[in-house]
DNA sequence: TTGTAAGCGTTATCAA
DNA sequence: TTGATAACGCTTACAA
């Protein structure tokens, strides 16, 4: 820590340290000379105010930050989290404020909130988020949702997820498939998708949406269900335990493009061909979707808009004037190879 | 901001504050009934300590910065950030840190370093790095640079990037390749080869000492020398100001592989196939290099260790237990399909 | 234009 | 096992 502090400085200039604190925040309120006498004392003892003193009186921090349910490597690694950031960091830029990554403390989400020093959060797809929540209004610091269900009093913002596995489903149906499993992303209760909640319940009822459309229903013969962990190996497993049956799907909807590109992989290895012996759809549209062979059909969210909408929507709050709003982003379609055609027999 | 302070709990508890805070810092220092007593108050009125205050008694802050030398987008959509960041957040994870990121505040470094309530920072590639060093000493707070010239007095971690430099070229030579395009990084000195300095500068030198093996030199006839901003688009300019020329070399050195990769899509367009036609070389093994078509060949760099090491070294420093000590990390050629072999007429 | 003094909300020291 | 009180380093009314 610098050693040296405002009293010094004062000291050795011979002025008070209301003197010095102008100097720095409010030089037109001293005389050119004054200000100039006291910087130049400063720059040679070496002084920097102190910035967390700073905070404790001014009362902010000039940094926000994002709470993730998840330790830093697990969200860095997470292929959505780039473009969000970069959304939350064109609002940083134009605002000169620094970005916090606030993962639980020792496995503690409220340890993490009591003692993150910022302006305010923007929670990320939160887990326990009642829990979470209920120590964020004790904090008492501003703070916005992004990806779960909204609260009462903060800002929320999501994704139409509903619409967009709908619109993925369709899709899958409208080229001609009736056998299909779907690969959602485990959910910790064991495939009772009525305990479903948060963006896999939004997901699934949207995937259900489009089967009633088509008069069908998870009845586990044509259309069956699988959970796995959203990631490659996951996706991996869940091809592999779906081609174990005899009969075989002719489509896959995954729930998330890591997992739909690890089934890619893994029929790539059992000599399945994409999209002739079987389609798939994923959702999220991360960068690699468009890379893997067959470009991979998907949903994409906006998510640099949405993390620039959360840090403003942050911001706002933050500056006192603003009535919670609650948004629910657009998604698309991305239609790519992975999905073929089946000619219906008349 | 949490209105209720450690005085309202003493006060509602009819206990002192010193009471409240051994109630959260040293329960073993009160009875269990005191901090029960003492927990519940807290509990019922929504107390949770204010951390700044803490950290300016303490005088830690529980999070360390990444000081980086662009505003938060650009850094963002740097290719190598997600693993570096994935290094440095094991360390946080284990040592339950949060991880702040700290660009410029409005354009000023100086200021970026004074704000920030971090109790360390590691510094990425910094350009003015002198000036902001300086900076940094002044604030007192430790840090470790990366990716820049070692400073006395505080750890270092770089590349090998002359040793990776001249393997590029190297297997370049070794495949037959005389005639040989590099495209460096802008530097601002506007190929000024003997100013440069940095990443730039050892790079430079690792392909000009390969070059020299060979008995070869820059001489803007066979070996030529072209900058370009680092980004895709920077790499399609160069492919095509390279191919105005008549004369068209067999190879293209580039400096990163943001560059190869432009380089590649701009081949494409104009028909000129890789790498039969055309050979290419990239710097820095990122996600993409693996998957563009024909893959990349490149030069490697331990990502995730280097962010590691930096974290390690940072807190070895904070804890007041280190010898700065100046590391260079080696780095490895990822031999893909983008360099064809010339037949060399005897 | 400059200074005095009262916070900001903790933790740490020392005493009881 | 608890409490008074002094830091921590700054900003900001209010005064001069």
């Amino acid at each position: 820590m610098g050693r040296v502090n405002i009293s010094d400085i004062a000291k050795k200039a011979g002025v008070s340290k209301t003197a010095v604190s102008f100097a720095y925040n409010n030089p037109e309120r001293l005389s050119q000379a004054t200000v100039g006498h006291i910087l130049k004392i400063a720059e040679e003892l070496g002084y920097t105010p102190n910035p967390v003193a700073r905070t404790l009186t001014t009362g902010h921090t000039g940094t926000i930050g994002v709470l993730v349910p998840q330790p830093i490597p697990e969200i860095i690694r997470n292929p959505f989290m780039p473009k969000f950031l970069e959304g939350i960091g064109e609002v940083c830029t134009k605002e000169g404020l620094s970005l916090m990554i606030v993962p639980p403390l020792k496995g503690s989400m409220r340890r993490a909130i009591e003692n993150a020093a910022v302006d305010g959060f923007i929670t990320l797809g939160l887990e326990e988020y009642k829990a979470t929540m209920l120590v964020l209004r004790q904090r008492g610091v501003p703070f916005v949702t992004v990806d779960s269900d909204p609260i009462e009093g903060a800002p929320s913002i999501n994704i139409d997820d509903e619409s967009g596995a709908r619109a993925a489903m369709r899709h899958v149906l409208a080229a001609g498939h009736r056998e299909i499993a779907i690969l959602a992303i485990r959910s910790g209760v064991q495939a009772h998708i009525e305990e479903y909640h948060g963006t896999l319940r939004y997901r699934m009822n949207g995937y259900l949406a489009a089967l009633e459309e088509y008069h069908l229903t998870l009845d586990r013969r044509r259309i069956s269900l699988l959970e796995c962990v959203s990631t490659e190996k996951g996706g991996q497993f869940g091809f592999r335990e779906i081609w174990k049956k005899k009969r075989h799907p002719s489509a896959i909807v995954a729930m998330s493009d890591i997992i739909a590109i690890g089934v890619m992989e893994a029929a790539l290895n059992a000599g399945v061909k994409i999209p002739e012996e079987l389609s798939i759809v994923g959702f999220d549209d991360i960068p690699l979707a468009k890379l893997v062979n067959p470009p991979l059909t998907t949903v994409a969210q906006p998510l640099t808009e949405k993390g620039k909408l959360a840090a403003e929507l942050l911001l706002k709050t933050i500056a006192g004037n603003a009535v919670p709003t609650h948004h629910i982003l657009p998604i698309s379609l991305v239609i790519r190879k992975s999905v073929g055609v089946i000619e219906r027999r008349a």
